[in-house]
DNA sequence: ATTTTCAAT
């Protein structure tokens, strides 16, 4: 800057180091000096556009005439110079810094300057200015940005800079209209504002003010000559509802390398604040926090769900991350599940097969049945992404079908779990708009155990599909346990259809917490609140007919439901020599419910609804029809049954 | 606490 150029040479300075542009060509209006030309004025400030670029336009205030501002340089533009050849990059604000130090300024008088940026300063410009500022102390400086260039620790440095005695803010339509007509070749065309301006300025501004201890008591927003202190337009987003805003990284996540150059668009391509109907917002509020993310096993009112996401992406030699918050919503009239959202926001990304992405949901409910399968499928399509689910509350989790739903993403290669402690700070500390206020757990916790302990036994207890071994080992009717020895305990596979319709339900269940598996069983029916007036068919597969107590439950049951029957098929007789087991089949007869014994019919369709089968077709073992045959000859007898008749091959061919 | 529910699972 020692040569007498002015901006508007270094200006084309910049443009032919840039290479891109011939001299002259674009950008600066070659005989006017300190204006910039309408494409230009528009494609680096318009906030919805992302140059990989910076343009600085600058103001001087001087007490006087001739006071070491060149004539010629108290108002000027700037730009970054990048790097193709031997010279070191510079960014605007360095240049910006270098011309001011080239004045020659009297210590005693004051000077304030103005900057109007495309893209407010990074980290390393932002220190810089700090520092300039603390040895320049007859310099005042405002920044107006138009947008936040957010990579690094750009937040440090903003912190840095405003400590300094910088005022900073985003510029509204009102420092885009004083830019326009001090900077911008514009003819006489008045400024027209365009469409979204004041959103995207807001979301801006939003985030500006979010960095922590930003705001000094008392600092309003920076005013310019003219601006006269007019209240700024603030743009407020509707309450609840704010939009990411890309590019930063958080808690031991930021991306490094802060100050790279030129400053480019944000490696992220994801960029979920483009505002479509299903895309994510930014952060939730506290109150949205501790409503919607306690733990709790009666949850009323929680009529929605939220959904905290982060992306880490991880491509060669660079990696990126992301994050957002989805809502449920109704969409032209139909649902929409967070879940749902999320994973067609994400297929809409620029995904690269080459990269793999880690992505993480913090749930305010937990998947259903129908959201695990889209998530199932999901996964199997896209092989490298992979899916950590830590859920503040089970959804419906006394259901078997949403048992089986959760069971199903965690044989998918999920890894799901129950929000902990640290994943409830980390959520406040990521997604909720906290002021910089600290974590408390409050209520957060209350069942934080119970639903814990419930998704641990969820997993291991409803087991389906059954595994190939444990099925024929605990299905197995051979009258001893086949060695080596394990106890054969009691497995009840149900499979519920309407009369006049499919399968609409099924599982498998153990004995859980002293709660035998036909109780479990009959818990799970009655929660499914079948409607009265219909008429319902169950078919039961268990591996030992049902104790006395069970039996008398059953009956209970089917007296109680005398719309749903119920058919049970024993691979083996439980006690069947004690008088009491003897008297509960005969009860669960005479009440309707037709208690047989396996045969290998029967094992092949256990087989073929209820285990991990890979296809394989059921291959009986050993004797199975001979220990069939024995087993019912022994049920015949307690029920007082005539030996195999017609009517009992009837009874099979019926349902199956 | 046998009832909580991405409001219509
Ligand atoms: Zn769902």
């Amino acid at each position: 800057m020692e040569d007498m150029g002015g901006a508007s040479v270094q200006a084309h300075q910049a443009l032919a180091a840039d290479a891109q542009p011939p001299p002259g060509a674009r950008g600066l209006i070659p005989d006017g000096r300190h204006l910039l030309d309408e494409d230009t004025f528009t494609e680096n400030f318009r906030s919805d556009n992302r140059p990989p670029r910076t343009y600085l336009c600058y103001e001087v205030e001087r007490p006087d005439r001739g006071s070491g501002v060149p004539l010629d340089q108290d108002k000027g533009i700037l730009r970054n110079k990048s790097a193709p050849g031997p010279e070191v990059p510079c960014h605007a604000e360095s240049r910006l810094l270098e011309q001011i130090q080239s004045w020659d300024l009297g210590p005693k008088l004051h000077y304030r300057v103005t900057c109007f940026l495309s893209w407010s300063p990074c980290t390393d410009c932002a220190q810089d200015m700090a520092q300039f500022l603390k040895e320049s102390s007859h310099v005042s400086l405002s920044l107006f940005a138009s947008r936040l260039y957010t990579r690094g620790h750009y937040d440090e440095g903003l912190r840095t800079l405003k400590r300094a005695g910088a005022s900073m803010a985003i510029m509204t339509s009102r420092e885009f209209e004083h830019c326009w007509t001090a900077f911008e070749h514009h003819k006489g065309n008045p400024f027209q504002p365009w469409p979204g301006l004041a959103m995207e300025s807001g979301k801006f501004s939003e985030k500006l003010q979010r960095i922590p201890r930003l705001e000094q008591p008392g600092a309003g927003r920076p005013c310019w000559a003219g601006s006269v202190g007019a209240s700024p337009e603030w743009f407020r987003a509707k309450a609840g509802r704010r939009w990411g805003l890309g590019g930063g990284g958080l808690g031991g996540l930021r991306s490094r390398g802060g100050g790279g150059f030129p400053k480019a668009k944000p490696l992220r391509r994801m960029e979920p604040w483009r505002h479509r109907p299903r895309d994510p917002m930014g952060w939730i509020s506290p109150e949205t926090f501790f409503f919607h993310f306690p733990s709790l096993r009666y949850a009323f009112g929680r009529n929605s769900c939220y959904l905290c996401f982060q992306v880490e992406r991880e491509g060669k030699g660079h990696s990126s991350y992301d994050w957002g918050v989805f809502q449920n919503k109704v969409y032209f009239e139909a649902p929409y599940h967070a879940e749902f959202c999320f994973l067609s926001w994400f297929c809409d990304q620029d995904l690269s097969p080459d990269e793999h992405y880690h992505v993480t949901w913090f749930l305010s409910w937990s998947p259903c049945p129908t959201c695990a399968e889209e998530v199932v499928r999901f996964l199997r399509e896209y092989r490298n992404v992979t899916l950590s689910i830590f859920t503040a509350r089970l959804y419906y989790f006394w259901r078997p079908d949403f048992q089986d739903g959760l069971y199903r993403l965690w044989s998918a290669g999920v890894h799901l779990d129950v929000m902990s402690f640290e994943d409830y700070e980390y959520c406040w500390d990521t997604f909720v708009d906290h002021n910089g206020m600290r974590f408390r757990s409050r209520d957060l916790l209350r069942d934080n155990d119970f639903l814990a302990t419930e998704l641990e036994s969820i997993l291991r207890t409803t087991m389906n599909p059954l595994q190939q071994e444990i099925f024929f080992y605990q299905f197995g009717n051979q009258p001893r346990a086949p060695k080596p020895y394990h106890r054969r305990k009691t497995y009840l596979c149900y499979q519920l259809k309407p009369h006049d319709g499919s399968v609409t339900a099924k599982a498998c269940l153990q004995n859980k917490k002293k709660r035998h598996a036909e109780i479990r069983f009959i818990d799970s029916i009655m929660a499914l609140k079948l409607e009265k007036d219909r008429r319902f068919e169950i078919t039961c597969y268990v591996t030992w007919s049902p104790c006395p107590t069970c039996a008398k439950e059953l009956v209970a049951f089917a007296r109680k439901h005398s719309h749903i029957s119920l058919r049970l098929f024993a691979s083996r007789l439980y006690f069947h020599w004690l008088q009491e087991n003897k008297q509960g089949l005969k009860q669960l007869h005479a009440s309707g419910i037709p208690v047989a014994v396996m045969s290998s019919l029967e094992f092949e369709d256990c087989w073929r609804e209820f285990v991990d089968n890979q296809g394989k077709p059921f291959q009986p073992w050993n004797k199975l029809e001979q220990y069939s045959k024995n087993i019912t000859r022994r049920l015949r007898k307690i029920l007082k049954q005539p030996p195999q008749n017609d009517l009992e091959n009837e009874f099979r061919n019926l349902h199956l």
